[in-house]
DNA sequence: TGGGTAAATATGGGCGTCAATGGTATTGAC
DNA sequence: GTCAATACCATTGACGCCCATATTTACCCA
């Protein structure tokens, strides 16, 4: 299992903690480092949410645009810099930044939102309102997504 | 037998449980998640219904559209923040979400449908009404699909 | 070809376990 | 000493596991 799926939403409790959903540590669990990375987004109202493989591979992917490039400055400063290590408690629960929840906008509840090999953290309202609005646009523009032929496949 | 074929309906209890009808069940046993993963369908009132390994090509599939894209978020939204994993009991039954009986409309029993590669769950009067108009449309416009070699095939 | 038997599937309900949650105690930094 | 982070413990409610039963399908043999 090593997909994030599915939406959680989970309380917030006055000190500031959340549980990271349970399936979400089972795809976690097999990393080095026992937690989770967050970032700011910035496109959207919310947290960005990944294993260190994940800001590896991003990692790798920067190295694309030259060192001391302008695009490479950016990546640096929007993802890498603002990136922290969240560990979890034994109870697999993980205190939140407070400009993360400000960010977000979190308030009571947190939603947990699985993006495959990522996910987010809205506040579930806000994220409501979102999904609405591409359900909305998804009904009209019928999207569709070309099927890479199955792995092992003949070419 | 690897693909989903024919339909099945099956009752649902009123605990939501729901049995996946032996065959499905076959062709997903070989997986590493014993279950099976539902989505609520963006164009039609039923719920999606694969394996791990479709969603994992669907994943791949994604990743063909640059990290952080407007694309990426959709196809997320939409998917992956959507698709629950419902893992049966040892008696191969899964326990149907709340909103996903609520949008598929289900009451007493739920029409598993084959689809090949995946299968759709539907409420089965709603489903016979789709398929008499599936079927009047084909008798209209006589569809064809371009069939590719058998694989072993000289090219 | 038909009946009888066995196996597999589908269904219903009780109970234990674990994830989520709230609170308290302990540790460590400033 | 104060504050904050984290470990520890206790509660509860959902869901996963088990057993028991019904119904269908498959199989065998006369």
């Amino acid at each position: 299992m090593g997909l994030f799926l599915s939406t959680f939403v989970n309380k917030v409790d006055r000190k500031g903690r959340v549980s990271v959903p349970a399936s979400f540590r089972a795809t976690l669990s097999q990393q080095p480092f026992q937690g989770v990375i967050a970032y700011r987004s910035f496109t959207a109202s919310c947290a960005e949410g990944c294993g260190m493989d994940f800001m590896e591979r991003l990692s790798d992917s920067a190295q694309n645009f030259d060192a001391f490039s302008p695009e490479q400055e950016d990546i640096s400063a929007l993802i890498f810099a603002d990136a922290r290590q969240l560990a979890w408690d034994p109870e697999g629960r993980i205190l939140l930044p407070e400009d993360l929840i400000e960010h977000a906008g979190l308030n009571e509840t947190a939603a947990f939102v699985g993006k495959g090999q990522t996910f987010q953290i809205w506040q579930p309202e806000a994220y409501k309102a979102m999904e609405a609005e591409i359900r909305a646009r998804a009904l009209k523009n019928r999207p569709t997504l070309p099927l890479k032929p199955k792995a092992g496949d003949g070419k």
